[in-house]
DNA sequence: TCCTTATGTATAC
DNA sequence: TATACCTAAGGAG
């Protein structure tokens, strides 16, 4: 279940294993029959991702594939001996082979929200609502600082905001807001902008070290497991975090209950002690 | 085996 | 705000 590490990291992957290559395409499941009809036989590019969105370019193909995995789709990448190539198995929405060489790659692609071909204007307006993505080199936090500067909103809510930050979710938005000390229901216009240029910062360094291990890792060395002495924390996403799905326990800092509530139809998670407004950084 | 839950987004009201 | 989408893992039984 992905946030903008996982789109980076996958981009990377469908790179590595294909760019380059002639592929074949298709869509055992049958829902991208026509663009994967339309793919097969051509050479692969580039993939690239812009937040949680995945850009697949093919050479003398206008259009591009975009695919976004959603809440529970997954794009597996697998290499296998020569030329073998494993049975479909459930619902594939598009498979890719690559040659028949040493190893052979296969890419699954299950369970998206899209998967749709685009052509560049489509694109230019899709990526045209997405807001800085951290991941990305070229992006410029002061559009996001314009958005949240003038919101009324929580910044809780506007960090899960695509158009105003790119690839930040549920988790990230938690852990960010931990780490600076950041009440979640402060509403943007009422945050320093020296508290977003440190957020800014933290969420390039949070989401890189994503990106490098493939999974969310945020807490401090002096508060992990290895330090503080337990166990460590094995789950569907397998990081370390201070308060993502730790309600009712104790929070690492301060020893505060962890607390969690509904904030636009999402989960929210805090320490109300270590996220104060008006206690910023002191 | 069944039930619940989830790192997301679009659309309808 | 509610829901549809439609996968997989974990926990209850």
């Amino acid at each position: 279940m992905p946030e903008g590490h996982t789109i980076h990291r996958l981009a990377q992957r469908v790179d590595d294993a294909f760019a380059g290559d002639r592929v074949t395409s298709s869509s055992p499941q049958g829902r991208f029959e026509e663009g994967a009809a339309r793919i097969d036989g051509l050479t692969l590019v580039s993939a690239d991702a812009w937040g949680k969105h995945l850009l697949v370019r093919f050479d003398g193909l206008a259009e591009q594939v975009h695919v976004h995995l959603g809440l529970f789709g997954k794009f597996r990448v697998r290499k296998h001996p020569e030329g073998e190539v494993p049975e479909v198995t459930g619902q594939v929405r598009w498979r890719l082979v690559g040659p028949a060489e040493w190893p052979t790659r296969t890419g699954d692609l299950r369970g998206p929200t899209a998967c749709t071909l685009l052509l560049p204007d489509e694109i230019d307006t899709l990526l045209s609502r997405l807001g800085p993505d951290p991941l990305r080199d070229d992006a410029d936090p002061g559009r996001a600082w314009a958005r949240i500067h003038r919101s009324r909103a929580p910044i809780a809510t506007l960090l899960m905001d695509q158009s105003v930050v790119a690839g930040i979710g549920n988790v990230y938005r938690a852990e960010v807001l931990f780490r600076g000390g950041i009440d979640p229901f402060l509403p943007g216009r009422e945050l320093p902008e020296p508290f977003w240029d440190a957020m800014w910062a933290d969420l390039i360094a949070l989401m890189r070290e994503g990106v490098r291990k493939g999974r969310i890792d945020t807490v401090h060395v002096e508060h992990g497991p290895d330090v503080m002495g337990r166990a460590p924390r094995r789950d569907d996403h397998g990081g370390e975090v201070y308060v993502y799905r730790r309600d009712g326990r104790a929070c690492y800092v301060c020893g505060d209950t962890v607390r969690k509530q509904e904030l636009a139809a999402r989960n929210l998670f805090w320490c109300p002690t270590c996220q104060r407004a008006g206690t910023l950084g002191r």
